[in-house]
Formats: C-alpha cells, structure tokens, sequence
DNA sequence: ATCGTGTAGTTGCGCCAGCAAGTATCCGGA
DNA sequence: TCCGGATACTTGCTGGCGCAACTACACGAT
C-alpha cells in the first residue's frame, strides 16, 4: 500500500544487499527510518524549547545564544567573523544580520582587525558576557532535562562518538573552498 | 578565561551534584556538551546534504520529501492537512503555503473532507506518486551513507530507544490543545 | 610596480517559516 | 433553536536565513 521507504526488509539482510549490489540503494529498514525520523523529531524538539525558553527567560533566541557562548569560550572573548559563522552554523550573510542584532542590543562590538583590513572581530562587551551568564543555567537546564537526563553514561558516550564519526565521515564543508581566517 | 558551560567538571560528580542541590542546575560537563554539539551538527549536515541532493537530482527539498512520503504511506495516499503538518513538522500555516506549491507542481491534490466541512485532504497525484518513487533512493541513499552506514547493529538500535525515550520524556505538543483531526 | 586571483565582510533579493487574525464550520448545552 | 466556544484552514505580516553580487583588501607572480 506505501510506495517506498518503509518496505519491510530483515535487518540482517542489509548489510548483505546494501553496499553490493550497486544499482539502487537499499531502501531503509523500519528500524532504520525510525532512528532517523526520531534523530529529527528529538532535534526539533529540542531546539524549540531551547528557542522558547531562552527567548522568554532572556529575549533572545538559541542562535544568538550560540553565538555569544563562541565568543565567550575564545580566547580573547573575540573571533573573526568568519570563524564565529563557522560555529554558529551560519553562513557569512547569515551572521553579518545576527552580528547587527546583537551589537544593535550592545552585546558585541564589532572591532577592525589590525593584522588584515579586510576583516573585523567580534568581540563580547560586559553586558554581553552578564546576559550569557545570566542565560547559561536555562540552557543547561534545558539540555539537562530533555535529553541529557533520558540518557545513560554508555548512551551519552556512545551518542557522542556515533556523531564524531557520522561527522568526519562527511565531508562537511564539500562545496566551499573553506580556508577562512586563522 | 570562559565564562560557563564549559567548566570542567568530573563526569562522575556530575549525577551526584546534579539533580539533588537544587538551586542552580548543574552545568554541562564537556562530554554532554560535545555530545549535545554533536547532535547539532550532524543533525545540520544531515540535513543540508539531503536538502542539496534531492534538489539537484529531483528539484524538491526535503521539506517537500517529507509531505509527500507521509501522503504515500497513509491510507488513501491522503492525509487531512492538520496531520500532515503534524508529520512534517510544520505549523498550520506553513503547511498551507507548502501544500500551495505542491499542488502547483501537480504533486498533490486538495479535496475537501465529506464529514467535515471545515476540512480538506491533501492527496497525491499520480504525478506525486512517481516524483516520490524516483526520489526515494537518492533519500535513501544519503541518509544511508552519510548516517547509517557509521552505525553498528548496537548503536542504531541504541539511537532508536534514546531518541523514542527522549520524545515521550518531553511533552512537545506542550502549548497546544492538540487534538485536530481523526 | 602592477595585475590577477582569492578571501572577508556586507548588501540586495527572494524563500520559507511562524504568529496572529480572519472565516467557515462543528458541537455541546441552555 | 440558538449560542458560545473550539477547530480547520487561510491570509497578512514579519523575521531570519542563504545565494549571488559587490567592495575592499591581501598576496603571489611577472
């Protein structure tokens, strides 16, 4: 009656059709799909109420959030553009508007780099680092109790390896001649 | 030098601490924050990998793969559109627009709903049927290359129960009335 | 010194999502 | 019967994000 993914397969016989035969790709097992779809649901969940909670207890959202924690745990309380993009998760464009609100909210500064005129840092001011302080418990909190809580010590150190491989395993940054500052 | 969350903290204090002091929640360790990242990131690549691909090789993003796969294993290739959105994680409104352009590509029909008349079904097309089948193992493809091929047996099975474990911990549907359709 | 190529950051633009308000309908109770 | 409140979907509006184009600068080669 489905067209598509769910085609019931024995697990075992994965491994056995998938990377071998090379003409189409293995459909997904249930099992299989179940884990990715729940890998989705569990990250919307999770970033929804990290975004609520921290925009009502604080007024401003997770990606500013994960912004200023960038700055705050380098060196420095500074990082080039481009570097906080990185981490962010943003692209270039994307952090020029966040870097504007917040500065705009006198949380950075945007400071010239002397080394290379082309480029400028951002830089957490005092009120800055009081409002991540101030905003770090409920994040943790968050974190605490909607995921780290459900999770055993072999889950949480399973669960960190499983994504370091998944992540080195890709290559990430494919289409981008990647380089960027220091 | 870093304000907050990265504090190093033994692992081993960390259930200890944790839930019973009471007064400000303990702070991540640094094996619950790169695991926590982690998640981030994969979660990121992931979905930027499947979003690129099923728009390059079938026009489509993920979003639009989502609906139309839930349409294909429901019953009657149709869904009301309340569950839809349930299912493709999307709020009311963004999925009228999603459903818009799905219908303008020919991807879907909508037909209003018998019993109800405030409702209408979103249901494929035949159109929508093929467009799926054919995009089905390129999303297959992905996730199994980029996901689940780093899984062992044990740790897929794992993800599965700590994804499911950590969905029903959470209420989600928390400020909502729920409800909607059948 | 000059030029070509590459990089850092910003800006114009369009897309897509959510919120809040609006409309039509349903349903339980007076 | 009629009414009040809830539900299904749509629409107006706004905000955040990425892509592509642009400016300014850096750097190696000639």
């Amino acid at each position: 009656m489905s067209t598509s993914l769910t085609e019931p397969r024995t697990p075992a016989a994965a491994s056995a059709t998938g990377p071998a035969a090379g003409t189409l790709p293995a459909p997904l097992s249930a099992e299989e799909l179940a884990a990715w779809r729940g890998l989705l649901c569990a990250h919307a969940m999770l970033v929804k109420a990290l975004d609520a909670e921290l925009e009502a207890a604080h007024g401003f959202p997770l990606s500013s959030f994960e912004a200023l924690e960038a700055l705050a745990s380098a060196s420095g309380r500074r990082l080039r553009m481009c570097e906080l993009a990185e981490r962010a998760r943003l692209s270039r464009s994307g952090l020029t508007r966040l870097a504007d609100r917040l500065e705009r909210a006198g949380l950075i500064e945007r400071v010239d780099c002397a080394s290379d005129a082309r480029g400028s840092f951002a830089v957490l001011t005092a009120a800055g680092t009081a409002v991540l302080a101030a905003a770090g418990p409920t994040y943790a909190d968050v974190i605490r109790r909607r995921l780290l809580d459900q999770l055993s010590e072999a889950d949480l150190a399973r669960l960190g390896r499983v994504c370091e491989r998944v992540l080195e395993a890709s290559p990430a940054r494919e289409a981008r001649g990647s380089g960027c500052c220091a």
